[in-house]
DNA sequence: ACTTGACTTGGACAATGTCCAATGTAGGAT
DNA sequence: ATCCTACATTGGACATTGTCCAAGTCAAGT
């Protein structure tokens, strides 16, 4: 965890008490926690935190590489603090959970230059959906 | 395209017109439209629709299997009326610009048994995102 | 310790989507 | 052909998520 604040500290950030709230939040739990989540874990621990600026700081992260934004759900964003190993998402259609997964193979190999149409690909994002234990016995 | 009527009639369906001129916007363009793209073109045809009627009508097509949600934009959900040929997508991050692509190979077989932590997954989504011709030219 | 420019704040605003009570109407029944 | 009624539509209030900005605050170099 000091890891990050350290990388960040490096890049020439400032380092104040809101950027390491929000930098422990992530760095505490690797679970995919929306902007909200986030901002109610950060005021937790310094209560006068505002909204825009654990938006800021996520949206900072994000450019800087150190958490990944994920749009699994449609309603809000979530971050991911893995980003230092290339991954892929599996959710449950049911209670939403999340978890990473590692398939094999790549799938941009899988995209024959025929059906590139000229672009340059250079990323891909993989969801799986599906249900998890508790709610496929639930259903 | 009134091929998609009858289907909806079959299926009990009562036929408005408001439906009516939801389906043939959705029909007659294979593009990727936001809710608010649909209502603005509905609109176009019958002034007096609702956005409730289009969200609606939307969601119960989506439901209905006929169209599907699209969510590579993290800010609106798109409507994609090729929902019979499944199939993934290629987004640009310049221009938003979203094309159909037909990868080789079956992501969901990528998937080990040990990467699925006991979850029943039936479905999965790529997004593949990359540059566009034009916007590649213009960075 | 001072200074300065980067950071934070709070609140207004924007975009997207949902909900609901009142009203309208498609399609079966008569 | 007309009537009934359950289903559909409407419009507007509300909710959620996110962005923007002017004013105030503070970390860190000197």
């Amino acid at each position: 965890m000091s890891d990050l604040l350290e990388r960040l500290r490096g890049r020439g950030w400032r380092m104040t008490a809101q950027r390491r709230v929000v930098a422990e939040v992530l760095d505490g739990e690797h679970v995919h926690l929306t902007a909200d989540e986030v901002h109610a874990r950060a005021v937790a621990k310094l209560p006068e935190i505002s909204r825009a600026t654990v938006y800021n700081t996520l949206g900072e992260l994000v450019t800087l590489g150190e958490v990944i934004e994920v749009s699994t759900d449609k309603r809000a964003k979530r971050y991911d603090p893995n980003a230092h190993r290339p991954h892929h998402h599996l959710v449950c259609a049911g209670c939403g959970a999340i978890r990473d997964v590692h398939p094999s193979g790549n799938p941009l190999a899988d995209l024959p230059d025929t059906e590139r149409f000229g672009f340059t690909v250079s990323d891909v994002e993989v969801t799986y959906r599906g249900l998890c234990p508790s709610c496929a016995a639930a259903a």
